[in-house]
DNA sequence: GCCACCTATCTAAACGATTAGATGCAATGA
DNA sequence: TCATTGCATCTAATCGTTTAGATAGGTGGC
């Protein structure tokens, strides 16, 4: 019964300990804007360290109307790609000594803009937006509330937002060559049924990349796997499946080769295939894909590093091709 | 320059606008404690709606000590199984109108305490642990600061902590009787490298199960599927493969198969696979992997009750058999 | 011996909400 | 008519920090 324990010790109690002020606790915790002699600091400390005292980041986050907290909206954590480039972003910001406030807008507009006032009213420092495509621009929002916004992987085309993206137009270019170096010819592409955002981006660069080639078909379908798997059957069964196949997405791809395994299309012997995404997950299918991977960590870095107001200055990371063995290499199976 | 346009508009300039104080306006917005006469009501909403007055949930939370935030601390996102898991939870807590802060503990266990300290600190509400095995119990901190905390999938075992977890008993035992059912005398099971927690717990119903029968292989590799992939090729390599198999978790047994389509070994024909995870991916794998499926959603919405204080009552859910065709079955493909 | 100045510290006013207690006013009962 | 009750509202303390301004004590120059 020496100790109330039922609170969590505050600055005045460890002030009281210390026998000085408030201000002078504060002023050691921070660094404070004011030096304190190294005596009382020592005395600070102990009484600090004794009744386990931790700021209460509440409180500190009122005064000085910063909350150490950054918002995190994501389309979609099911989606592996999204879920490693929150983790990522997550992970630049924890090294910056911030927390992510993190939630899942489901491809709803209504619900991306529903959280982004709740993180705005919650104070956060920043706003991350990782969106797939359309939901409308959230900037205007976020600037009345005076909190800077960033999108990654795509956002509003206006130009009025902050955009990080990696640079789709070298990477499709290169996959093209790739397969090119493999004898083919015709090479067919996969997007999605709405194309637009970084996917149209891609499409658009493989358009340039074969124009005038014969035969280079665009294929759509919608971006689950199962979608993708329906349609390699179908085309499969029809006999139409292009020699050499370049997918949006990651998870197109493995719909493709769990569609041509079910249907004994050998890959990359009937068909080779390379995908844009390049997520983790890429590297264990069989066979491995061959992917340009996105610079998912290099674009968490950037977009974080725009957050605290320095503009990092580079362009868009390149997104570099992982050479596996669904292109017909004989590369790395792991 | 009728209006400064420069300060998020606060509780006191919505007083003033509508003709009352703080208190009334207050009692307004949260339905308050107190009632309010209709018409002062209507010009208090008004006077919001003309500002667009949102309240500052830092200072309401200094004042009534609480924040609506959770913190979820997660192994590690990058693994399906938790980013689903992860997904379950921070919709359960949305739908109780919570947000989520999110930290990634990587396995490391002083990680793990440093996040949990970091959202003491920011005075969370509750707390939600998805860890893996290890980790010491953070359970006398949270109680320490007087906040509610809940394991999901594994916790500590000394029964001091609550722990949210499905019987895994029952769901091992159904996958060996199915693998029974098609003709299997000699069922191996692929475990962990260390053996705690939930895997464990699979392990010993495994050993139940096959307790007497000659030839039951225990395995154990690494989680990672490169790890599961690689001893996959050894063991095929060494003829050495067992003809039917239960994983502990999807990411072994999706290294398996791509061991096994690495070498060109059939499954099911040679070697039926049964996982017991059931994450989404399950199902995209070739061939389709038959699973004992964790019911996340439902553990997930059992611990959000448990943070709130009512206790759910229920046992551990039931994971069900999703038959598909790693078994040997000729179940759905897509 | 006095003034100026520096250093170390204290006092107290914010930050924006919540809410118990005080107050004013009208209706009711004796 | 006066005390009583109840309703609607206001006043002001409070949550735990941060930090500008006030203060006290010591030093050095003249």
């Amino acid at each position: 019964m020496t100790k109330r324990a039922d609170k969590q010790p505050t600055l005045a109690d460890v002030a009281r300990r210390a026998g000085t002020s408030t201000a002078v606790v504060s002023y050691v915790i921070n660094n404070g804007p004011r030096p304190v002699a190294a005596a009382t600091r020592e005395r600070v400390l102990a009484a600090a360290a004794e009744l386990d005292y931790r700021p209460n980041r509440i409180a500190r986050a009122l005064r000085s109307r910063t909350t150490g907290v950054v918002g995190l909206v994501l389309a979609d954590a099911s989606n592996p790609y999204f879920a490693a480039l929150a983790r990522h972003v997550e992970q630049a910001l924890e090294r910056r000594d911030r927390l992510t406030l993190i939630g899942n807008a489901g491809y709803s507009a209504d619900r991306q803009r529903d959280l982004v006032d709740r993180f705005l009213a919650a104070q956060v420092d920043g706003l991350v937006i990782v969106s797939a495509e359309g939901g409308d621009d959230v900037t205007d929002r976020a600037r009345a509330a005076g909190v800077p916004a960033v999108y990654v992987h795509h956002g509003p085309s206006d130009g009025r937002a902050r955009v990080v993206a990696a640079d789709n137009h070298d990477a499709v270019r290169e996959a093209v060559a790739h397969l090119r170096g493999h004898g083919h010819r015709r090479i067919a592409f996969l997007t999605g049924p709405h194309d637009a955002g970084p996917v149209a981006a891609r499409r658009a660069a493989w358009e340039a990349a074969v124009a005038g080639d014969f035969g280079a078909v665009l294929l759509r379908c919608d971006y689950s796997r199962a979608a993708a798997a329906h349609l390699t059957r179908r085309l499969a069964a029809a006999d139409a499946l292009p020699n050499a196949l370049i997918t949006a997405t990651d998870e197109q791809a493995i719909g493709v080769l769990s569609g041509a395994g079910a249907r004994g299309v050998a890959v990359p012997g009937r068909i080779a295939v390379i995908s844009l995404d390049g997520t983790p997950e890429s590297a264990h299918t069989a066979p491995a894909l061959t992917v340009t991977r996105q610079p998912l960590e290099a674009m968490a870095e950037q977009a974080v590093e725009l957050l605290s107001g320095r503009d990092p200055g580079v362009p868009g990371a390149r997104a570099p091709l992982v050479i596996r063995r669904s292109c017909g290499c004989d590369g790395e199976q792991d």
